[in-house]
DNA sequence: GTCTATATTGCGATAGAC
DNA sequence: GTCTATCGCAATATAGAC
């Protein structure tokens, strides 16, 4: 358990980088062993099933979305920046396992979304916490969801170059509210 | 061409309706025609592949998305409060047509990518008039989509939440800058 | 643990009757 | 214009050798 299979790690890695840059579909067993490295067989001795690879993928992006919140409470730039630019562009692993879990959502497994649910409830308390105001908190979090929006419809692109363009006026507007007190 | 079948338009409202809220897979030849009232054979009699279908609600899309960008502007609550109420829920069959094309999007289908791209480019412009600022603008587009991106992941309540919780601090933002003037 | 078959199912698409 | 029947294929999963 501490130390699982050198293989069964290159499956998912391969399994979730195909779902992430080409879509579901293409990520059939066959492409995946391939993709690994292995045979059919070999990634069916790993994983008995499909659904065993999609739990697989939602384990991971559990414990990778804890280490991102923990980085999140801790960047120099402050947790807002830090979850708008990484929602655009992370240049980190969990991007990819977030779009996939993203993309899994849509034919329907629950776990994906449940886990999406679970990770974003924790960014959105870290928000809060640098932001001192929960509906603006919520604000900043369909933010982030704009960009990603971008980015798992694969224009990752689109994505940065929106974050570019709104990071001053939300800089600005953070600035304003901070200042200012700010009505409602 | 003024008045296409109306077995066709009953294939094409079965084809949105299923991927809009069970996903693409679900939405196999044979259960769109089940849904639909017909039979495979007659499905295919007016789509002749798969792709066709999915060509069909693109251009009924794009049709869509025209008349929308006109609501928008002719809208009393505001081009904003209108696009955003809408972003998390669209009583119209536009929002149907929307997530579905936003879904097809995953498996590759390129012609629904610049389908939304086209609209959304609309849907920004008209934003830009209201509010006279292009990077609020964005700002605003980005909100728009991440409410969406709820609504897309098949959690439509979750959108109307986050809208209402929101749009109050939209609002004083929006408000802030406008009598103040704003920085940047 | 990893491989090469192969069984099985479900989908898109065709053919041709009505 | 709509139907039934059926072909061909691709994908998941199994069986069993190495």
């Amino acid at each position: 358990m501490s130390r699982p299979p050198v293989a069964r790690e290159k499956v998912l890695a391969a399994f979730a980088a195909i779902v992430a840059d080409e879509g579901e579909q293409a990520a059939t067993m066959e492409a995946v062993a391939a993709r690994a490295g292995v045979s059919k067989g070999g990634l069916l001795y790993h994983f008995g099933s499909r659904e065993a690879l999609v739990e697989g993928l939602v384990e991971r992006l559990l414990a990778d979305g804890e280490a991102d919140v923990a980085d999140m409470r801790a960047a120099p730039e402050g947790a807002v920046a830090y979850y708008l630019s990484t929602s655009a562009d992370s240049p980190r692993e969990l991007n990819e396992l977030y779009v996939a879990a993203s993309r899994i959502t849509q034919t329907g497994a629950d776990s994906a979304r449940q886990a999406l649910a679970h990770i974003e409830a924790q960014w959105l308390r870290a928000l809060e916490e640098a932001v001192g105001d929960d509906r603006l908190a919520q604000l900043l979090a369909v933010v982030g969801d704009g960009l990603y929006l971008h980015a798992i419809r694969g224009d990752q692109r689109r994505a940065v170059e929106l974050w570019r363009t709104i990071a001053p006026v939300v800089t600005s507007l953070l600035d304003a509210r901070r200042s200012g007190g700010g009505p409602a």
